[in-house]
DNA sequence: TAGCTGGCTTCAGTAAACATAAGTCAGCTA
DNA sequence: TAGCTGACTTATGTTTACTGAAGCCAGCTA
C-alpha cells in the first residue's frame, strides 16, 4: 500500500492533483447528486430541484456551473403545443463521471446499506447482471484493495523535505 | 442508457440511496482530500491539516467524523524517546473506498488535466502499470459508457406517479 | 521544575451553500 | 389580450464549513 515516495510525502506539492482539481468542479453534495439524477434520466430544472431535494436557486447555481464545466449541455426541446424549452442532458465528459458514482454507490450499498438492500441498481444493457467498479491495471490485471501503491506522475511538483510517517504499514 | 424507470422517475424515492448516504459522511471537499491523504499515508492531526490545505478546526471537526464513521481509526503508536501519540489509519470500511478516489482522480487526469500531466499515478503492486477505475457486470463483461441502465433495486420505494421525460435519448 | 513539542480545542469571524418566498419573463392557450 | 405554465431569478435569512489566532495539556528533555 505504500511506497518509497510516501516516506517523502512533504517533498511533493498536491498544487497539480487530479482529485481536488475535480472536486472544485463537483465538489458539493448538491452537484453531485445532480449528476446522479441526470444519469437517471432528469433532465428538466424543475425536477432536477425537486428529486435532488433541493431549493430552485441552488439546483440553478449548481446546473450552470456544470452546464460550464461541461459536464451536461443546455439542448432545446420542444413538446407538441409548447414553446421551445431547454433541457440539460449529459455530454461525453458527464458520461466519464459514471465510474464515480458507481464507485461512490457501490460503497455505501457495502458499508451504509439499508436492511431492505439497495434502492436502485445499475445494470449491464447486454446481460442485464449488475454493474460494479473495479480496479485494473494498464497490464490487465484485476487489482484488489492493498495490491496498489501511489507513485510520482509526471506533473508532480516537488517542493522540499520531509520527516517519516509514524508506524510504518 | 436508460431504461423504462427512468419513465416514471417520480414514481421512486430516493429517501434510501446509498450514493446520498455516502454523501453524508465524505460529502464535503475536505473529507475526501483527508481519504486521499490517508490513502497516500499521512497519519498525523498536523501533516493531514498541512497537505490537505485545510486549518486545524476543519481537520478535526472531518477527522473526528471520518473516524466516527468508521472510515479512520486512532491507534496509540510510540517512537523511541516520545510518549505514546494516536495516528489516523484506514480500516477496512475506509480502504474500501479506494475506487471512489481513483474514479475521480481519473475523471480529473482526463478533463480537467495539467499539461505537465498527473502528478500522481496508482500503480499495481505486482507489475507496476497503472491502476484505473473500470466498470464491470457480475457476468464479467465489460461495460463501456452507455452500456448499463438504472434498474429498481429491492430497497426501492415507490410514491407517485409521474410525466415523462422531455427528448428522450 | 521549567521549557518545548505534538496534538489537539476554543474562540471569533468569514464565506459558501443552502432554504423559503416572491417576482419575472416568454410564449402558448382561451 | 389575459391568463397560465415552465423555467428561472431575486431577495433575504440560516446553516455549515471553513479561516486564523490563541490556548491547553501531556509528557519528554534540560
Amino acid at each position: 500500500m505504500m511506497s518509497d515516495l510516501l516516506t517523502e510525502r512533504d517533498a511533493w506539492s498536491m498544487a497539480n492533483c487530479s482529485i481536488a482539481r475535480t472536486l472544485e468542479i463537483v465538489g458539493t453534495r448538491a452537484a453531485l447528486l445532480i449528476m446522479r439524477e441526470a444519469f437517471f434520466g432528469t433532465r428538466r430544472f424543475d425536477d432536477f430541484a425537486k428529486r435532488v431535494g433541493i431549493g430552485e436557486p441552488a439546483a440553478s447555481a449548481r446546473l450552470k456551473e456544470l452546464t460550464a464545466a461541461g459536464l451536461l449541455e443546455r439542448v432545446p426541446y420542444q413538446e407538441p403545443g409548447q414553446r421551445t424549452r431547454y433541457a440539460y442532458q449529459l455530454t461525453d465528459k458527464g458520461r466519464d463521471f459514471l465510474p464515480v458514482l458507481v464507485a461512490l454507490r457501490q460503497w455505501g450499498d457495502t458499508w451504509a446499506a439499508d436492511e431492505q438492500g439497495p434502492a436502485v441498481v445499475v445494470r449491464h444493457k447486454d446481460c442485464g447482471a449488475a454493474v460494479h467498479a473495479v480496479l485494473r491495471c494498464d497490464d490487465g490485471h484485476d487489482v484488489q484493495l492493498g495490491d496498489s501503491f501511489v507513485d510520482a506522475g509526471p506533473g508532480l511538483i516537488r517542493v522540499g523535505p520531509d520527516r517519516p510517517e509514524p508506524g510504518g504499514e
